[in-house]
DNA sequence: GCCCAGGTGTTTC
DNA sequence: GAAACACATGGG
């Protein structure tokens, strides 16, 4: 019988630490939680390649450059336009607010971030729990599809209702914030990796539309 | 060519 | 409200 801390353990011994979120710098990591909306790693890599090349992984130089030229440096990462926007809009807010929230409760800040416009529940999640070193719980794709074959949920929840979920049943872990940390980046390697394995297993696999499992 | 990817906002019933 | 749609590149 699964449960949601079982997983985590399991998960653990089979990939190991997986030491996230892939990133230099909690701006980075920032930037890298907008770009990759939707949206493969890999291509998400590339743009961040530009924005370096080009010195622009600064808020300021990021605001201060022309749409048509950040939406060609986020080419890669597909929804350029859409995601200049939104990288433009993240920044103003972290310029004004975002470099001295140290002090700010994780509540407030959740509801900051949630107000910037293109940042919604999982991006904002994603920035408190990575950059912002804040005990949030990362619901995304995959841990809908996993838990969901899991039988622990239904998959359709709302987001909030996951997220206390997962939080409340991880609650009592000595360093909750490293622990789901841990949890959401196995999530994610699992996912990747298990849905690699040819030929494909329909029991684990954690495709959008499984032959078995549905969406 | 088809499917998929670490979502979000807008439009439409 | 929820369902459908738009947004887009790159890899398998």
């Amino acid at each position: 019988m699964h449960t949601i801390g079982s997983v985590y353990t399991s998960l653990l011994r089979h990939w190991g630490p997986q030491h996230w979120w892939p990133g230099d710098t909690p701006f980075e990591i920032m930037v890298g939680a907008v770009l990759t909306q939707n949206t493969a790693w890999t291509n998400v890599e590339k743009a961040i390649a530009n924005l370096r090349a080009n010195r622009a992984l600064s808020a300021r130089v990021i605001i201060s450059t022309p749409s048509r030229t950040l939406a060609k440096w986020l080419r890669p990462s597909g929804y350029f336009n859409i995601k200049a926007q939104r990288l433009k809009a993240f920044c103003t807010w972290y310029l004004d607010k975002g470099r001295r929230a140290r002090h700010m409760d994780t509540a407030t800040l959740r509801r900051e971030l949630l107000d910037v416009h293109g940042i919604g529940p999982e991006t904002a999640d994603d920035i408190l729990l990575y950059a912002y070193q804040r005990p949030v719980f990362v619901i995304d794709a995959y841990t809908r599809r996993l838990f969901r074959r899991l039988g622990l949920i239904q998959g359709d929840e709302g987001y909030e209702t996951l997220r206390a979920l997962f939080e409340t049943r991880l609650a009592r872990r000595a360093d909750r914030i490293a622990v789901f940390n841990e949890y959401h980046a196995l999530i994610v390697r699992h996912a990747k990796e298990i849905c690699r394995t040819k030929p494909r297993c329909e029991a684990c696999c954690l495709r959008r539309r499984c032959p078995q499992y549905g969406g």
